[in-house]
DNA sequence: GAATTATTCGAACAAATGTGCTAATATTAG
DNA sequence: CTAATATTAGCACATTTGTTCGAATAATTC
């Protein structure tokens, strides 16, 4: 339905809110985007807005607003995490939830707990625990893993006896030793849940 | 340092940017205040800048900033309970908290966790709970409680052969029969932790 | 290849908008 | 009361900004 210029569009527009806390004027999309006619941006943001991803307000400057699907204080939630690194593709996107901070940096995301190796710890599953790729996972800290480039798991990071391992907070689990295929993809600061 | 009639558009400015998604211009605020000039407009937006309450962009429209402190998305953190009837008296308020879904009702308010009753269901020690006082606690739900006037809970309410009771998650708690010393508060809705 | 549709450009226009200046009025301080 | 300060008003100006129209170019369809 909606182009890729549109999208780059929707995206520039999404970004200039988020770092100066008001919408862009038609001219300066124009440049953000690489256009040179004004009537141009008019064009695609008229498609957007048709599409329903943007509102506007007849003749009042910058005063265009994303219908938020991925904005302010929202953070993606992440189903299955990509192979390689861990690129907030639209493909794995599978919603999104309000958090507060989100304004801070752009290294948030959630994931939606799976399993019940962290259970004694108080994170159970269908939790969703942000994580901030920004922060590096320290001994004790709890920590998002990549294992294999496939699945992504949250587990306690403890060196013992000089190794490093990801312990679980359930007796019924062993804890693994990290060796290459468990990559680190940030700290978990905060849990939500919803009941 | 800031006048009644700057606080006046400050307020003003905060409920157009909610409202709209995007900033007022001198003009707009100018009726929307009841003041007649644009320069006067001017002259409060600059003091207000000065005090560090807002920020602007040089001759760029709707570009108004709020540096906010408390404002959308933030309810009242309860200390202790008090006694009565839960009144957010500001005695009681110990901070504040974001918390996304704050617009829809004013009848949320969080408290701290204390206690280990229920880290069986992963409710642990300083969490964060969510409590909706205009959502009434049903069987099996998680509430917070009043006991005695004096004494919050959280826990789970149970109906057990014909009789109502608090019911901890954790083993070495005991359940407690509701009588008429136990208030229900209202159902915890939501639980948030920060690591 | 012709026709249709999507995209881009340029230029001009009108309105919205921030700004600057001066003066009047209200409020406060001494 | 007088002086100083804070607040308000009015107007004019320069830009910013959204809008419109027509035409050119690119991409797609048939």
């Amino acid at each position: 339905m909606v182009s890729d210029k549109q999208k780059n569009i929707l995206n520039f527009i999404n970004i200039f809110i988020e770092k100066n806390g008001y919408a862009p004027s038609v001219r300066e999309i124009c440049t953000g985007v690489g256009l040179k006619s004004t009537s141009t941006v008019q064009y695609h943001i008229e498609k957007l807005i048709n599409s329903g991803y943007l509102q506007k307000n007849y003749k009042k400057s910058r005063a265009l607003t994303v219908n938020s699907q991925i904005s302010k204080n929202k953070i993606p939630i992440l189903g299955e995490i990509a192979a390689g690194s861990l690129l907030l593709a639209e493909e794995n996107v599978i919603g999104s939830v309000n958090y507060p901070h989100a304004e801070e940096t752009n290294e948030l995301f959630a994931l939606s707990v799976s399993g019940d190796s962290m259970t004694d710890e108080g994170i159970h599953e269908k939790d969703l625990v942000i994580i901030d790729k920004s922060v590096q996972i320290k001994n004790g800290d709890i920590g998002a893993f990549l294992i294999n480039n496939t699945e992504g798991t949250i587990k306690f990071l403890r060196n013992i006896e000089g190794k490093s391992y990801l312990v679980p907070a359930n007796k019924n689990y062993k804890k693994i030793e990290v060796n290459e295929n468990i990559q680190p993809i940030g700290k978990v600061v905060s849990l939500i849940r919803d009941m």
